[in-house]
Parts: C-alpha cells; sequence; structure tokens
DNA sequence: CGACAATTCAGTCAAAATCAATCATAAAAA
DNA sequence: TTTTTATGATTGATTTTGACTGAATTGTCG
C-alpha cells in the first residue's frame, strides 16, 4: 500500500470517531508501527489531525464531544445550501415532519424561529428548536436508536399513524430507478409511516446518493412529490424522476 | 484505552450532569483510582472541571445551550448520593420508568453500565444512555416542553398505558401530608399515568422538598412505596410516612 | 463537641507501553 | 546501473500506568 492511500485511508477513519488508535492502525493498514507514525505525522503538518499518546484525535474534534451522525462533517456547505433552500418551502402554520439525519438537521436549522408545528423521531432535531418560542415541537416516542439519538419502533409507528402532517422532510441512504432505500430496517418503518401521513413528501439528498442503493427498500418514487439535491442531474436521473412526477430543485 | 479517549470520555459524561464519582469512573473507564486521578487533574488544568472530594463538579457558566433544569447545579453531591443509594434498589434486567428531573438524572448517571429497559419521558435522561450498550432505551412520545426538555401530554400518556415497569423513579416538586405534587399540570398528568403502570413507586427527594406544597397535586401518599432523601426526617414526617407504609432511606 | 473508622487524596516507585532516532534493506526513480 | 526514497526492525529514552505508602478529609457515634 502506498503512503497517500494510506493516509487518505486514515483520514477517512476519522469519519467514525475523534480518536484513533496507533496499535490499531498497523493492524488495518498491514504495516509497521514506524510507518504509522510516520504517516501521522506527515497528517499533523498537514494540520488535519494532533498526535496524542497512543494515537491521534481529530484537530475539528475538540469541544464536540459526541457527533451522532458520522457523515454529519461531510459537505457541510451543500447541506447547509441544501437546507436554506427546503426551509424556503414551508410556509408559516404548517406542520411538518422531520426525520433524522445530518441533511435534515441543516433544514432544521433554517427553520429556527419560524412558527410551526415539527413532528420529529429524532432527538438532534429537537434540540435544534430547543430555544425557539415559536415553533411547537412533539417527539414521536419509541426505542432510542443510540448512534444516531433517533426514536423507532413500534411505539413510534403508532404514535405517527395518529398525526396528518403538511409536508415530510426526510433524509435517504439511496435513491435508483427502484424508489428510495435506507440502510435499517426500523428506521425504513417510521419512514414509511411518515409518508403515509404526510400530504407533501420532500426528499433530501446531497449528489451521493443518486443512483446509489442502500439496504432496505423504503418507497417506490411516485410516493416522492419533490427532491432536493445540490448537483443537477444527469440525464438518465432527470427523465427518471419525470416519469414518476417527481419536481426537482437544485440548491 | 487511551488517556485522551478517556478525557474524552469524562467530558462527555458531564454534558449528562454536573457531578461525577471518582469512584464510578474507575469502574466505567475500567481503569485504576490512580489514572483516574490523573485524567481529573489534567482536565481541571485545562479548566474544564472543577476536582472535589469524592470527583468533580462542571465548572460553571460554560456555554451550554440549555440548562435542562434550574434546580440542576444545587446540591449535587447529595444529589449523588442519593442517585447512588437509589441506583443500588434497581435489579438487572428490570424495567424501570424515570422520570425528569436533576435529581432522578444523578440515579440515571449510576445506573450507566447496567443492563436495564429504561422508558422516559425525559430527553436528557435518554442522553445519558446514549453510549450505554447494555440498557435498552424508550422514550414516550408527546409534546417536547422546551425549559425542561421533558415530553408531555396525551401521545405521552397513550404510550404509558401500554407499558407496565418493575420499578418507577421519580422526583416531585414538594411533599406534604396530602400527599406528592409538582409544578405543571402537563407533568402531573404524565406522572400519574407513571405511578399506574409501576409496580414500585420509588420518590428521591432532598430535604427541601419537605413540607412544601406545588401548585399541582399528584398523588396521595399511600401510592408511593418507598422516598429516598439526604437528610434525616424529623418525627412528624417520619409518622406521616410509617402511616401510610411508606419506606424511608437515608442516602 | 471530640474520638474513631472509613474514604479519599497526594506522592513515590517499578513495570509496561509508547515514542524518537538510527540503521540496514527493499522498492522506486533517475 | 546508480541514486533516492520508503519501509521495517532495533535501540534506548520517555511517558503512562497501577500498586503502594502515609497524610488529609469526611462521616459516625457517643
Amino acid at each position: 500500500m502506498r503512503a497517500i492511500e494510506r493516509q487518505l485511508k486514515i483520514q477517512q477513519l476519522f469519519n467514525a470517531g475523534v480518536f484513533i488508535d496507533a496499535e490499531n492502525l498497523c493492524r488495518r493498514l498491514r504495516t509497521s508501527e514506524s510507518t504509522v507514525r510516520r504517516d501521522l505525522i506527515a497528517l499533523e503538518k498537514q494540520g488535519f489531525l494532533r498526535r496524542v499518546h497512543g494515537g491521534a484525535i481529530a484537530v475539528e474534534a475538540r469541544e464536540e464531544p459526541l457527533d451522532f451522525d458520522w457523515s454529519s462533517r461531510r459537505n457541510p456547505e451543500e447541506k447547509e445550501r441544501i437546507g436554506k433552500a427546503v426551509a424556503g418551502l414551508v410556509e408559516d402554520g404548517q406542520t411538518v415532519i422531520l426525520d433524522g439525519g445530518s441533511t435534515v438537521a441543516a433544514v432544521a436549522r433554517n427553520l429556527q424561529g419560524r412558527s410551526l408545528q415539527i413532528i420529529t423521531n429524532s432527538i438532534p432535531i429537537a434540540e435544534i428548536f430547543y430555544d425557539s418560542k415559536c415553533a411547537e415541537v412533539t417527539l414521536t416516542g419509541g426505542f432510542l436508536y443510540p448512534r444516531l439519538g433517533v426514536l423507532l419502533g413500534p411505539f413510534c409507528e403508532q404514535m405517527l399513524e395518529q398525526v396528518a402532517a403538511d409536508m415530510l422532510i426526510m433524509g435517504i441512504g439511496g435513491i435508483t430507478e427502484n424508489g428510495l432505500s435506507n440502510s435499517n430496517t426500523l428506521i425504513v418503518g417510521s419512514e414509511r409511516k411518515m409518508i403515509e401521513v404526510s400530504r407533501k413528501v420532500i426528499v433530501v439528498a446531497d449528489h451521493s446518493k443518486f443512483g446509489r442503493s442502500a439496504m432496505v427498500h423504503l418507497a417506490p418514487l411516485d410516493k416522492v412529490d419533490l427532491v432536493v439535491s445540490d448537483q443537477a442531474l444527469n440525464t438518465r436521473f432527470q427523465q427518471l424522476l419525470e416519469r414518476h412526477h417527481v419536481d426537482f430543485v437544485l440548491a
């Protein structure tokens, strides 16, 4: 394995956590302790990480102890653009369901201070509205999926059956001609209920989600009213969305 | 585990509360008392916490987005004592309902790492179990009461009707010969449901709660099985509890 | 209030782990 | 081929760790 390859890999590993163990790295990269140290020194010189005894920590990780979503650090500007665009589609007084995920969190941040009814199954998203005096927030109950801080399972779905919303703003794992997909059966279960009870379904998906398929099928494209993304689509996906009467907005 | 890993973890633990027990830390981090002390000294030098006898407390005036309980900074060590005592009454495998409040949060901190079913309507308390691999946490749904981070209202109560628990651990606003009381109608509504579905009702109340009455009546003393507090009671309250067959534990 | 027991604290020490530097060899580049 | 660079092993130095000690603090009991 080349030096560059290894160092890219080390940078990727930081997406899964703030600390990396040196001994662990040797095993995963199948290389010696000396080489790992040299790589870490190089990455430290680039300002990407800070070396500490036993490994290294991400420089950005200071002061932010826990991050629910391992993907929340990817493409933050793109997500913020999407968030702002989607927030512009919401009208005051509406009832909006927000599911979990970092892109939806960007939407939520741009909805702060608006007068809305918010329904969500995500604790991080509920927290965004903590000091918002205008929005009324209702959490679905359910089993706490700790890694993402979302509530799932029968209690969640049962609660969703009893509400009706003007709009659903939803993140996904992937989108293909077969429809939407996501990574977890329980998450998909609650998202299906959300779709059922919402008059309008908006999917937020950065460009990396197109053409990718996640583990569990979630819904066909016909269920979706609007997709908001950060890059223009190629002709194939444009036609696919048109065929299913799905609008597309470029943020 | 590496030094940095431990210290990051300690910082995380402070997000869930204001006091940390040294002995607890040793167990949770699986390390010696010497090492924990050295970590605490290091974190104190960084100004992140203040060491006190038996552990450490969070330094005041950190930029905390939300202080879920205006009383959470009062008597942190007394509350921690109560928390430890109550945690000792819980057996592994049990289903425990925890309501909101800073004293109950102290109990929750002492339950970390235990193998339990937790049901709660408080987001700060659910967060305490984020990185606990053993406990399964279920949140009631409901309307988010932002100042305290608790979930209330019909959705919450309806969800509670569908569960059964071995034990309820509950904070209160006041306790007098008329029974328990609390400060908010919605909170009282959900707490009544919690009492209904729990086999055993434990009330945690520091000494300031005795003889004080809050706005809304919650339940008569007969509903309570055990009161845990931080100071011995005077004869009047002792007799009062005895008359209603309520046990008392001094933490 | 004061004596006693039980914790908790601070400092020391040896063992273990990790680090930095060096060197010989292997791989890549010239 | 020669030169340069990257790698892995080895070395002693440094840091970290857990156990142990006596001192200080806290809680209990009379």
